[in-house]
DNA sequence: ATTGTTAAGATACAACCTGTCTGTACGTTT
DNA sequence: AAACGTACAGACAGGTTGTATCTTAACAAT
């Protein structure tokens, strides 16, 4: 069994092997407290292996980072890709987030390990690809005279620090009640911001 | 040299010398990257009085954490003590975290390093002192009908997560410019969520 | 088919770090 | 002053990361 294997297949099945069982563990217990030899327990493979296919724990993690972060722009993506209205892809996008974030793995790796174990500026690597999607969403809305906030920039750090705290805090009592509540207090913030507002209610 | 002090006193300074060392190294290097022998170096005693004095690297972190916590909610307790309004108090409180939090030290350690190390509970044990603050005065608000927000609990997370984002990018480029945008925009969210508001600038 | 080459993975090892254990000296108590 | 407890030093055990070396199997070229 198990014979007969191309080498490019052999390498993807391992590296995947190593990644889910890493995202896993990572996700369980945290950076520091999982072992290289714990991933691969049970992987019918040795650290060796996992040394070969990565340039060290930390690469390990890296990669499942970057994999986490993927999951979290293509729930969103596939989320807002269908809205034509770029506000309803703002409004829409921000509750997607808090859906998909959710995935107790995903928050954990992503919002509290990524932050500690990543040097700043490849956090900031990975982040362009979430925040910087908001970001434009923003700036989409400021220049169409939809949204009417002092600053772009500390607008989307408003927001997408706003984002980040109300997905921890749904998923700590994981009901569908919370998450309700929170998609709409953040609809509430976009909507206070509207050009013209006049009622709460938009 | 250094003869006939108190057993108290002795303690009481060791636990200072490690206290300083150990939170100048975790703000800098991280928890994980901060070993217990480099705490102690050059203070001139050695791993067994940090052991003596700490039941491990962890119980230094906590207590790194706590004063941290402290010095935090001290701050903002003298800011929004004089002020005898609460709402006054409450967009005050908010500004001056914003303030404090610009200590580069105090962020790392309580906001990227804390979240990973310590367990969720411990963690909220702390914050109740922080974002408890937050949350009465929300509530406060709330009850004498200033603010207007579909729910407590969750617009207390909102801004909670807002202010710390904020306070990381302010601190990225630490322009008194960037602090005086962050504070308007935490001062205009807040408005923006007032009972009978009318426009945009309160 | 054979042979040389390259890559995947195993095994062993060195460096490091945390936490514990035992011993010692000094402050404290009676 | 004697007994006791506390602060600290030093040595040691267990575990973890990363590296270096060796083996095996796939791939390429003839």
């Amino acid at each position: 069994m198990a014979a007969k294997l191309t080498k490019a297949e052999q390498t993807r099945r391992t590296r995947r092997a190593i990644l889910d069982r890493a995202r896993q563990l990572f996700a369980e217990q945290g950076y520091a407290a999982t072992g290289t030899e714990e991933i691969i327990r049970e992987l019918g493979i040795t650290r060796g292996a996992l040394y070969h296919q990565f340039k060290g724990k930390q690469a390990v993690f890296e990669a499942v980072v970057e994999e986490a972060y993927g999951e979290i722009t293509t729930h969103i993506g596939a989320q807002i890709q269908p809205l034509e209205d770029n506000w309803e892809q703002l409004v829409r996008g921000c509750q997607a987030f808090l859906e998909v974030a959710q995935q107790e793995d995903l928050r954990r790796i992503v919002f509290v390990e990524a932050p500690a174990v990543l040097a700043v500026d490849k956090l900031a690597e990975f982040d362009q690809s979430g925040f910087g999607l908001l970001r434009e969403g923003i700036q989409l809305a400021i220049k169409k005279r939809q949204l009417d906030v002092i600053d772009a920039e500390g607008f989307s750090h408003l927001l997408n620090g706003a984002l980040n705290e109300l997905a921890a805090w749904v998923a700590q009592a994981p009901k569908a009640e919370r998450l309700a509540t929170a998609q709409a207090l953040v609809k509430a913030l976009l909507g206070q911001h509207r050009h013209g507002r006049s009622g709460r209610k938009q």
